[in-house]
RNA sequence: UCCCGCGUAGCUCAGCUGGUAGAGCAGACGGCUGUUAACCGUCGGGUCGCAGGUUCGAGUCCUGCCGCGGGAGCCA
C-alpha cells in the first residue's frame, strides 16, 4: 500500500511505501538522502549503505532529479529532517527515469521558465501559487453559491462584440467571423431575468498587445449579475466578495504565502469598509496633490497606483466620465457627464482588479450609447430586447482571477498564476 | 504601436579605454556517516543572436534586423 507524504507523521515507526519524484539527490560515500515530493509534501528519504544490499545502494544513487520511484521504509521522527520526520529506505523501486532534467535547484530566467512551464509546474513557488488559485477558484464558487447565485456558463466563441472591437481575437467559424469571448457580462445579463443573480466564470480574450506583468491574452473572469442591484448595492457585493476571498486564502493557505513571503498582515487588513471616492474626488485630490490631471480623462497607471497609496486597503473609484467608459454602463442622473461604474483599485501596486457598473436599462438611451460609439447595431439586437420585454435595473462586476491571486500571493508578474499563461508571443507550452 | 534595457557554454552570468574565451551550477569520473541549492578534486563543453560596416585586429565601437524583458497606451 502506498501512504501519501502528508500522512506520514501519523505512521512512525511502521514500514510505509511512498511514490514520488525525485526533488533532490546527496550522495555520500556510506550514507545518502533522497528527497521525495509527491504532491502532498516531502520527505527526506536516507539510506545508509552498510544496511543495505548492494543493487538498492546502486539503484538509489544513480537517480537523478525528478526520476519516478517508490520507496519502502521505516518512518521516523528525526530533528535534522526538513518536516521532523524522515524515511529510512530498504528498497527503491524505479518507476520512471529522468535524464537531465533541465529545471535545476537555482535563478533561471524568465524566457527559458516560461519555454519549461510544463516542467517549472514542479517548482515549490509554482505550486504554492497555483494551490493558492484553486482555492480562490473554489471560494468564489461558494461565496455565490451560498448566496443563491446560479453559475451562468457563457459562450467563448460568440458572433457579436463586447466592448470594443480592437482587441478581439477573430476566427473563422464555417465561413462567417467568429470572435474569442471578451467577456461573459452581456450573456450573463439575459441570464438575469431567468435567476435573479447569478455569475459567470470562464476565460475570457483579450487580443492587446500589453507587455506587463499585469496583462495576460487570455485570463479568467467572474462576472456576477444581479437584477434590482444598484450601483451602491453593486459595491457592497464587491466589498463582501473580496473580503471573502482573500479571508479564505489566509485561512487555508497558510503555508503557501508563507512560502511565497507574503507578510499575512496586508491580507489581515482587507475587512469592510473599503474608501470609495469618486472619480471627480480623485481628479481634485491629484490636482492638489500637484499631480495635474484634466477632468475627463482615464486614470492611468500612474494615477492609480497615487490613489491606491492613499489607502491601507482595496479603494473603489466610482462615477467615471462616460467617454472613457464602456457604452453599456447607465448614465448619472445626478450628473449626465458621468456613468455609474467603479474600479475596484487593490493596494501595493496590484492595480486594477474589478471593473464595474449599473447598466443602462433604457433601451433609447442604450440605442444612443450604441450609435455615438459607431458599434454595429445589428450584432447588438438580442442585447437590446433585454430592454424591450421587462427591462430592469440591474448591476454586475468582472474581477480578474489572476490579477486578485497576483495581489493575494504578492507575486511580481500574474504569469505565474495561471497553469498555462498566454501572452503575446506566447502560444506554448 | 512607442520608450528604455538585455542577447557570451545546457543554465545563471563576468569579460575595463578594441589585442583573439572565463567562472559557478548542471553532466561524466573520483573522494567524503547526516546532507539541507551539501562539499572537495579531475574532465568534457563556445557560429560571443543574425547580417553588414569601421579597424592591422571586434564579444567589445557603428548601422540594420531578429528575439527577450520592463514600462506606456488599453484593460481585468
Amino acid at each position: 500500500m502506498s501512504y501519501l507524504v502528508r500522512n506520514l507523521p501519523r505512521h512512525a515507526d511502521e514500514t510505509v511505501t511512498v511514490t514520488g519524484w525525485i526533488a533532490a539527490v546527496r550522495v555520500h560515500a556510506r550514507v545518502a538522502f533522497l528527497v521525495l515530493r509527491d504532491g502532498t509534501g516531502t520527505v527526506q528519504g536516507v539510506l545508509v549503505k552498510s544496511q543495505l544490499p548492494t543493487d538498492v545502494w546502486e539503484l538509489a544513487t544513480s537517480l537523478t532529479q525528478e526520476a519516478c520511484v517508490a520507496l519502502t521504509g521505516v518512518v521516523r521522527p528525526d530533528p535534522r529532517a526538513p518536516g521532523g520526520h524522515e524515511l529510512t529506505v530498504s528498497s527503491v523501486a524505479l518507476i520512471g527515469a529522468s535524464e537531465e532534467y533541465p529545471i535545476q535547484p537555482k535563478e533561471h530566467g524568465v524566457e527559458f521558465l516560461l519555454d519549461h512551464r510544463h516542467l517549472w509546474l514542479r517548482s515549490s513557488l509554482q505550486r504554492a501559487g497555483l494551490r493558492v488559485r484553486a482555492e480562490v477558484e473554489q471560494a468564489i464558487h461558494d461565496f455565490f453559491y451560498e448566496r443563491d447565485f446560479v453559475r451562468i456558463d457563457t459562450p467563448i466563441l460568440t458572433g457579436s462584440i463586447g466592448e470594443s472591437a480592437g482587441t478581439l481575437f477573430e476566427t473563422d467559424y464555417f465561413g462567417e467571423r467568429a470572435f474569442l469571448a471578451q467577456t461573459g457580462q452581456l450573456y450573463a445579463e439575459c441570464a438575469c431575468p431567468a435567476f435573479r443573480k447569478v455569475y459567470c466564470f470562464g476565460p475570457t480574450f483579450r487580443a492587446e498587445k500589453s507587455k506587463t506583468r499585469r496583462h495576460l491574452t487570455e485570463f479568467w473572469m467572474i462576472e456576477p449579475e444581479v437584477a434590482f442591484n444598484d450601483s451602491n448595492d453593486n459595491m457592497d457585493l464587491q466589498e463582501d466578495f473580496v473580503c471573502s476571498i482573500v479571508a479564505r486564502a489566509v485561512e487555508r493557505c497558510g503555508p503557501e504565502l508563507e512560502l511565497l513571503e507574503r507578510d499575512p498582515v496586508r491580507l489581515e487588513t482587507v475587512k469592510p469598509p473599503f474608501p470609495r471616492i469618486s472619480y471627480s474626488e480623485a481628479v481634485e485630490r491629484l490636482n492638489d496633490e500637484g499631480r495635474a490631471f484634466e477632468w475627463g480623462r482615464d486614470l492611468g497607471a500612474v494615477e492609480e497606483t497615487t490613489i491606491s497609496s492613499w489607502f491601507d486597503r482595496p479603494v473603489f473609484v466610482y462615477n467615471y466620465p462616460k467617454g472613457a467608459k464602456a457604452f453599456y454602463m447607465k448614465e448619472n442622473p445626478d450628473d449626465p457627464r458621468t456613468v455609474l461604474c467603479n474600479d475596484l483599485l487593490a493596494p501595493e501596486g496590484a492595480g486594477e482588479i474589478i471593473g464595474g457598473s449599473q447598466r443602462e436599462d433604457d433601451l433609447d438611451r442604450l440605442l444612443a450609447r450604441i450609435r455615438e460609439e459607431d458599434l454595429p447595431e445589428e450584432a447588438y439586437n438580442w442585447y437590446l430586447d433585454l430592454r424591450r420585454y421587462g427591462t430592469f435595473p440591474h448591476s454586475g462586476f468582472g474581477l480578474g482571477l489572476e490579477r486578485t491571486v497576483g495581489w493575494i500571493t504578492g507575486r511580481p508578474h500574474i504569469r505565474e498564476l495561471v497553469p498555462f499563461p498566454r501572452l503575446i508571443n506566447r502560444l506554448s507550452p
